[in-house]
DNA sequence: AAGACTACCAACCGCTTCAGT
DNA sequence: CACTGAAGCGGTTGGTAGTCT
C-alpha cells in the first residue's frame, strides 16, 4: 500500500486548463491517440498529472462532445436510466455519447434532482420501476453491467482506440479561436501546433452539421407535449439506438468501431419492456392527473 | 451601484476495478 | 494467487457568472 497519489508530486499544476495546454494535449493525442495517460505529461512536458490530462480530454476535448442545454429527450433518458441504474453516470453517459458522465452528473445534481423531487412530491410519478419478479436481473449492478455492455458507446469506446483519432473540431476550433485572439494580442505568430491542428472551415462546418443535425432526431417522434420523452427515447432505442448518428459521428469524430447491436438478451428486452410499461403508466397518469400537474419535461 | 445569494460547471480527490507480472 | 500500478468512476469542491435585493 501507500502508493502516493499521482497528483501529490511537486510541480504538478492544478486548476483550470489554459488554451495552450489544451493545444499541447490535443496535438499529442492527435498524434499518438488517447490512452497511456501516464506517458502524456512526460512526453508533452505538461505540468499536469496523467489523471488530469485524461479528465481534460474525456470531459472537454474529446471528439463529439456536445455542450450546452440538455434536450427534453436527453433529460428523459437520464431520468429513466438513473431510475434503473442509480448514479452510474458512465453507464448512463454511454447512451448519450455526446455527453460526458461529468456533464450528466452535473446536470443531474443541479437540475434533474430538483425537478424530480418536486414532481415526486406531487405524485411520485417517476418512481423507479419495481424489480422483475423472480427475475434474472434483480441485481441493479447486473442491470448496470448489461446496459453498459449493451451500449455501443460503452466506457472507453473512443478513448481506448489509439489508432483512430480525429480531433473535436468544434471544441478545438473554439479553444483555438480564443487562443488566436490571445496570441494576436500578445504575440505576432501563432503556435505552430495550433496551425497544424486548426480545422478547415469546411471541416468545422461538416462537424457542426453532424452535431447539430440532432443526434436525437429519431427520438423526437414524441416531441409533442403529451408524449413523455422517455417513451420516445426508449421506443426508439429498441428500434434504432443512435447507432446511425454515432456512426456518422465516429466517421468524422474519430471512433472507428460502429458496432452493430447484437440481438437483445432477455434481460435487455425486459429493460425495454419495463421502460415501455412505465411509459404506459406515465401516459395513463398524465391523463388521470397530470392535466392539472405540469409534465416534468 | 454594490453586496448577497444562487446556479453552474470544470476540476480535484479518493476509492474501485482490472490487467499485467 | 497475490501484488502492483494504471485507468476509470462517482462524489465533492471551488471559482465564477448571473440574478436578486
Amino acid at each position: 500500500m501507500g502508493r502516493p497519489p499521482c497528483c501529490d508530486k511537486e510541480g504538478i499544476k492544478k486548476g483550470p486548463w489554459t488554451p495552450e495546454e489544451d493545444i499541447i494535449l490535443v496535438s499529442y493525442i492527435q498524434e499518438h491517440g488517447p490512452g497511456n495517460w501516464r506517458s502524456v505529461p512526460i512526453n508533452t512536458g505538461l505540468m499536469r498529472c496523467s489523471k488530469s490530462c485524461r479528465l481534460r480530454w474525456t470531459n472537454y476535448l474529446r471528439p463529439g462532445i456536445r455542450r450546452g442545454n440538455f434536450t427534453p429527450h436527453e433529460e428523459g433518458i437520464i431520468v429513466h436510466l438513473q431510475s434503473l441504474l442509480g448514479n452510474r453516470w458512465a453507464a448512463i453517459a454511454s447512451y448519450l455519447p455526446q455527453r460526458t458522465d461529468n456533464d450528466i452528473k452535473n446536470y443531474w445534481n443541479t437540475h434533474l434532482k430538483k425537478k424530480l423531487k418536486k414532481h415526486q412530491a406531487i405524485g411520485a410519478i417517476f418512481a423507479p420501476p419495481p424489480p422483475p419478479s423472480g427475475g434474472c436481473c434483480s441485481n441493479p449492478a447486473e442491470v448496470a453491467q448489461l446496459i453498459a455492455r449493451r451500449s455501443p458507446f460503452a466506457a472507453d469506446g473512443g478513448d481506448s482506440s489509439s489508432s483512430s483519432y480525429a480531433s473535436s473540431m468544434d471544441n478545438i476550433s473554439k479553444l483555438l479561436t480564443g487562443f488566436m485572439k490571445q496570441q494576436q494580442q500578445s504575440s505576432p505568430s501563432p503556435d505552430a501546433a495550433a496551425a497544424d491542428i486548426k480545422p478547415s472551415a469546411a471541416q468545422v462546418n461538416n462537424n457542426h452539421a453532424l452535431l447539430s443535425s440532432s443526434s436525437f432526431h429519431h427520438m423526437s417522434a414524441g416531441t409533442g407535449s403529451d408524449t413523455p420523452p422517455a417513451a420516445a427515447c426508449f421506443n426508439d432505442m429498441t428500434q434504432s439506438p443512435p447507432h446511425a448518428q454515432q456512426a456518422a459521428l465516429m466517421k468524422h469524430g474519430g471512433y472507428d468501431d460502429p458496432r452493430q447491436p447484437s440481438p437483445l438478451s432477455p434481460i435487455e428486452t425486459w429493460l425495454f419492456e419495463e421502460a415501455a410499461e412505465q411509459v404506459g403508466d406515465l401516459m395513463d397518469l398524465s391523463e388521470d392527473c397530470c392535466s392539472s400537474v405540469p409534465m416534468m419535461f
